[in-house]
DNA sequence: ATTTTATATCGCAATATTACGATGTTTGTT
DNA sequence: AACAAACATCGTAATATTGCGATATAAAAT
């Protein structure tokens, strides 16, 4: 026990899920608002701004890379991150279908 | 260490993350397509369908309830269950105002 | 080559989540 | 009243997450 049984739910659960996860935290849903604000990819620029440790930073944006919703290119000595569009638009289809598949009938309760 | 620092968040982000953390599992994913498909509310259904115990499904409706998402009515012996309007509402509000603000102007990286 | 700057990773402590058996509670039935 | 059915809650074990100091790594500047 502990863990998440996935055997038991098909693929599009999991991986909506797992979307989700990545995106169900102040620091991190505050991280991808700043970095589509900047027209110009911040960096380091998020530790003076977010009042978390740059461990911290950094192993959010780890996440967030992980799932593939952000992308990391080196820039000299830091590195640009920004919105990978694919990731992106998957994320916007499944929860925009999942959403809306619900029509607020009020036919119960 | 260990908890989120929720006072350094906006009241937005905060709520936000909080109902996308709600959703942010396949089983409560799998229980809210559930709930939204059938028109008949259902309720302990869910234990024999889902593959998981009654105590682990009844403490994911839980959660569900807590953040408003789903509201239960007792119908006799069983509860009824069924999306919570107001809240699905303002989740597709929230969430579409937030992934709608990256356009995919691909600036850069 | 050494130092500085920017970011990543390690290791750890505190806390949260997931899952479930066992038990409690409430309502309907006999 | 006694019993059954449907949920909820408790307690607990396994695992995951969050946050951060310390340390590593890699590129740029001196």
């Amino acid at each position: 026990m502990g863990l998440t049984r996935s055997e038991i739910f098909t693929d599009e659960q999991n991986k909506l899920s797992t979307l989700l996860k990545a995106i169900a935290h102040p620091a991190r849903i505050a991280i991808l608002q700043r970095i589509i604000i900047s027209n110009t990819c911040i960096c380091g620029d998020l530790v003076g701004e977010l009042g978390l440790a740059q461990a911290t930073i950094s192993q959010h944006l780890k996440e967030l890379k992980t799932v593939g919703i952000i992308q990391g290119t080196i820039e000299g000595v830091s590195v640009c991150y920004c919105i990978n569009p694919k990731t992106w638009k998957l994320l916007e289809d499944q929860l925009g279908a999942f959403l809306g598949s619900y029509k607020g009938e009020t036919t119960c309760c």
